[in-house]
DNA sequence: AGAAACTCGCTTAGGAAGTAAGCTATATAC
DNA sequence: GTATATAGCTTACTTCCTAAGCGAGTTTCT
């Protein structure tokens, strides 16, 4: 265990520390300026970004992903089918669901972001494909994990609400 | 111009394209659930996380940087002070100010995120040196990228609001 | 088949937190 | 020394989320 493996350990500790977490401050920070460019809220703009993701969803499974209410994804899917980004279809396996499909090929979303792509594009030029892989490899990983402590943190809360007696967000009140 | 640059491309256009995506919803999804858990609004805990980051700051700073009203800022701030978050100072040099500053030496925000550190960290010990480097850089320019792209397009939404003469967030209303 | 229990999406009432506008106090420029 | 600008607070209003409850459709159990 020389050198070599005690540069690893710095890397790591700077790396999930401090880069990752600034990275995430200012991911947050621009979700929210595209939100606000697009006419959006916060909200709209994440469950927009989900649906692209996953393609199509039902309005329940929007809500079990983001642990928002059926009352907030009705309010969401309104303001989203009413400025043009999406569209809604029943089930034809299940009376009760909508499904919800993107209705733009080209989201307006694109436009907004297309120069930040342009920029790290340029960026990755001063890597190897070596090193592009351990990017790829570092960005799916994270983001598995990011979502799956995600839905663990939502789980706890809510069972911890349960334990506590308390409605909405403050426990003190 | 071979085998190599093709694949170097391949790599960035899927990194650009789709992981980096799918990584800032997961991160967005996560940052609201932590601030759920404790009992904080995202807005709150983004400025905590701004706080943290650079140091101390007054309450115009951080509107500026958030892009939040005066108005919104006395609210965050209230709330965080009473929540015991943090205190604040005035300027010793500026009677109008109020310099901010984190109360706690180790945040509550630590014990909830620290799991996912964990995991990360371990996931980290697949990569060699050159390859966290290469995860290291991209992590910080890509943080001051999006921080730059944020700030700009905050400001061309107000400007496009001052032209368009609409108050509040759509454009159609 | 029929009854009970569950799930989906919508509606309503109420609350939390944002914006916009106006105020006071301090700072700076002319 | 007066005028202008800035920091932060307050007030009125708006938006959007939660909580609770509904009807319609589906699944399960006997």
């Amino acid at each position: 265990m020389g050198a070599a493996r005690e540069s690893k350990n710095k890397l790591t500790d700077e790396i999930v520390g401090r880069l990752a977490r600034q990275h995430s401050t200012a991911v947050v920070l621009f979700h929210h300026a595209v939100a606000e460019r697009l006419g959006l809220g916060p909200t709209d703009h994440k469950c927009l970004d989900l649906l692209r993701e996953r393609g199509a969803l039902a309005g329940s499974d929007l809500g079990a992903i983001t642990g928002l209410t059926s009352g907030a994804i009705t309010g969401v899917v309104a303001r989203l089918e009413r400025a043009g980004y999406l569209r809604r279809e029943p089930d034809p396996h299940d009376g009760r669901k909508q499904i919800l499909h993107l209705a733009l090929e080209r989201s307006p979303i694109q436009d907004v972001i297309d120069p930040l792509r342009a920029d790290v594009s340029a960026l990755l030029e001063n890597f190897d494909a070596h090193q592009l892989t351990a990017i790829a490899e570092f960005l799916a990983g994270t983001t598995d994990l990011v979502y799956r402590h995600a839905a663990l943190l939502r789980a706890e809360t809510i069972s911890d609400m349960g334990r506590t007696r308390v409605t909405g967000r403050t426990a003190s009140k």
